[in-house]
DNA sequence: GAATTATTTTAATCTACATTAAAATTTTTG
DNA sequence: CAAAAATTTTAATGTAGATTAAAATAATTC
């Protein structure tokens, strides 16, 4: 929770408008979307999203910026609940997908971070970066407290965060596929880690 | 081996094309790299690339496919090779990054299936479909034989599969890396699986 | 080495969006 | 309910970058 920095009707609207983007990012791909795509889907004509966003780049980095708060906010609240380090990451994988195919979805498969203006770009990836290194903190805690066996955290991260980024491509809203995946994904993605 | 259909000099400058295309698609994303980028990279001008591509929407495709081969090669070698499902499925892994970072990378990151043309878009999804189904059933194969543990496939192979698709966005030609990936991702996506 | 074929270039279009401007409508507020 | 603010629309503009045409160069062939 805690996600959104006001309430307004303004900050919701666009809100929706970040998730209608995600959604046609993720099922028409970047190119494959314009503008006009993603008002159609609210009612809207393509002029009207400029009164939420700047332009189609400043789209492109909020729905990354969304993103990342969905999966730092997962992180936060995982690591809150204490545990071992294998019961935080597990927790936390739990976390994550349970946002990204809940309420907070859909989130917008970040692959095109390298083609927003820099100032922006080096945000996202500072974010994106800084979200690898608090798993990596994760799974190093973990092979502090023995509930982790000896590995590469750096590669170990990068598989899994790589599933999870990769979900966003493949996953469209399918209910049974959700609750499968959640009760899935943590385990298979975890199994190998214990000590 | 034996993937290029002809080694006439046309083939082998347009696998050239493939691969700089590649390159820029990973590194400044899609809707960040021209055809002058791509063009640029080997010294051309961008209307030269129409020699050998009809348009960039078949560049893409060429480089989706061109990844499709790869991993389906990669899987086909490992099998070849028999042995255990469990055996086969982390053989198949080392191959398959070890083309990717190796002399068939770099690889183009598959996230722009949507916006290709419909006959391409449906025939790389079925490429790609194929590949995971391959996947699966080296993993049935391995529960099978008592080498991999009861799992629910589907999800274990998009999770592992998540990950190979994610390296192109990550990996970017570091050596050091390129080695460390060779030897950690297999055995990390796979620890888990073992009966 | 002339003729043919392959490859690349320069110079010129063309077009799908993104974007802006101005006006219209809807919502809110006092 | 009138005035102000918020939201959306229609209509017009602008542009990067894909694409095409025609010409030039380089490589092959006989």
């Amino acid at each position: 929770m805690a996600r959104n920095p006001d309430e307004t009707r303004f900050s919701q609207q666009r809100d929706r408008v970040l998730k209608a983007a995600a959604h046609c990012f993720n099922r028409k791909g970047y190119s494959g979307t314009s503008l006009k795509d993603v008002a159609n889907m609210l009612g809207l004509t393509d002029p009207a999203l400029y009164y939420y966003v700047r332009n189609k780049e400043e789209l492109v980095y909020l729905c990354y910026v969304r993103a990342a708060d969905v999966g730092r906010d997962a992180m936060e609240r995982a690591v809150a609940e204490g545990g071992t380090g294998l019961e935080q990451a597990r927790r936390y994988l739990r976390f994550h997908i349970e946002s990204m195919v809940g309420d907070e979805g859909p989130i917008a498969i970040m692959s095109e971070i390298p083609s927003l203006k820099p100032e922006h770009r080096d945000e996202v990836l500072d974010l994106s970066r800084q979200h690898s290194k608090n798993f990596e903190a994760i799974l190093e805690g973990g092979i502090a407290d023995g509930s982790i066996a000896a590995c590469d955290v750096r590669m170990t991260g990068n598989a899994i965060m790589g599933s999870i980024n990769w979900i966003p491509k493949w996953f469209h809203g399918d209910a049974a596929q959700a609750a499968n995946m959640v009760s899935e994904f943590p385990t298979v993605l975890t199994r190998g880690l214990a000590a």
